[in-house]
DNA sequence: TCACATCCAATTGTCAGACAATTAAGCTTT
DNA sequence: AAAGCTTAATTGTCTGACAATTGGATGTGA
């Protein structure tokens, strides 16, 4: 039995066909809403749902006045990340992903970056990196304030890769694991003892040792699973 | 100078925040659209139009009826699939991602699996990926039909890593590739080469030799660049 | 002729009200 | 108690209208 979708959700479905399929161009623009509402012989307003759907995955932009309308937009990176993020979250948020999974899902998928960091990393991304670590070791911090640099160094290392495409799909690894990582309330001990293993990684970066780098990685999950562990049996208490 | 973001807008954000935030929890029932409109003070399109940017979003479900309303929806790995894969490939399509970009991030991250999946691969991922092996041998078979047995080929190495994140991130990667390979004109001989990596991947798996796999996706990732320029020089002569 | 102000038309954004379709719950009848 | 009927709540869709915005056309003056 064939479920009925919206008729909005069709209209979405159809122009966003139209866009994947290359049969229209980025900047291009859609017949208004009184034409489309015509084309599709539906009302206006849901014309307009339909096109809320679109612009909701940053699809297409719309623009008032004379001349205006909506547009197919070039979907970028930029726009893509917020995204990704969210989704990701919502991800492990929702399904009982446990810690350890999504921990080794990011860390894997962090050594897939290693050696092309390595070889390709600009000294931006360093001095990018051994702000963070100072940051780090600054007494004082709040745990969320320790995390988000946490991410920020992270994310020099990934980007030192210099592919956007893995900076993107990374960036929903990372950051979505940020609200897991606040669950952890860092020591004085455990914050030197990842500012260490940061050091490790910065450094190997610096001479260009990819496996080095694999190694203080994976040293540092299972760090970070070790200290998320202790979190829950202290709770169990 | 603020921007100015749609009324609609705004309601979506304001209901994704409540989401996000864990405000509001799987399952649990919006008010109506009546009511919304009442708290939010604008009329019953504008919130069906906030409504339906979320639902775009997969964040929520509607149902008709009485008892019936927006409830927020558990977001799945299921749901999140097509909406990773259609991002991914727009963003390439989009972007002028050159094609050995791409490559290098789907082969960077498919070697991160490749430790995991030789621990954990079932009997079950091993015969699928014989039966594509088979499947990719056959004569007469399209290039389309070629590049989707091989998506295939490639999701069962990544679902043998046994971690639902991992095989989330590399949908994107892996499928988002598949209308960019989809312009090399595969040859007899050139299919019987990746056949022949691919079975030596395989039987790495099968001896769970996580070296063997990353070496030969190595091989396969220069390989499939060396199609792609092939196809490229030709088409510019 | 050129710069500038004004008006106009097209288009999206928002609103109000109505009716249709669907569905769960309650009520009635057998 | 089971089956059918009624009802109320809710989303889905339509019609028509007005507001806000904006680019282009038009007209005016120096």
């Amino acid at each position: 039995m064939t479920k009925k979708p919206d008729l909005s959700a069709q209209i979405a479905k159809a122009i966003r066909d139209a866009i994947i399929s290359g049969e229209m161009n980025v900047d291009e623009r859609l017949p208004s809403e009184a034409e489309l509402s015509d084309q599709f012989n539906v009302s206006r307003p849901t014309v307009r749902e339909g096109l809320k759907r679109l612009a909701a995955q940053n699809l297409i932009r719309t623009q008032r006045g004379a001349s205006g309308g909506a547009f197919v937009n070039r979907l970028s990176f930029e726009d893509a990340y917020p995204q990704q993020i969210t989704t990701s979250t919502l991800l492990l948020s929702m399904n009982a992903v446990s810690f350890d999974t999504a921990c080794e899902a990011r860390f894997a998928l962090e050594r897939a970056c290693a050696t092309l960091s390595s070889q390709r990393r600009t000294p931006d991304h360093l001095a990018t990196m051994r702000a963070e670590i100072v940051r780090q070791g600054q007494p004082g911090l709040t745990d969320e304030a320790f995390c988000a640099s946490d991410v920020a160094f992270h994310r020099a290392l990934v980007d030192g890769a210099g592919n956007p495409v893995l900076s993107y799909q990374l960036a929903g690894a990372v950051e979505a694991m940020q609200p897991l990582m606040n669950m952890i309330t860092f020591t004085a001990r455990s914050r030197e003892r990842i500012v260490e293993l940061h050091t490790t990684i910065a450094d190997a970066l610096e001479n260009r040792d990819p496996v080095a780098i694999e190694t203080t990685l994976h040293c540092l999950a299972e760090y970070t699973v070790e200290l998320a562990h202790n979190v829950i049996s202290a709770r169990n208490r």
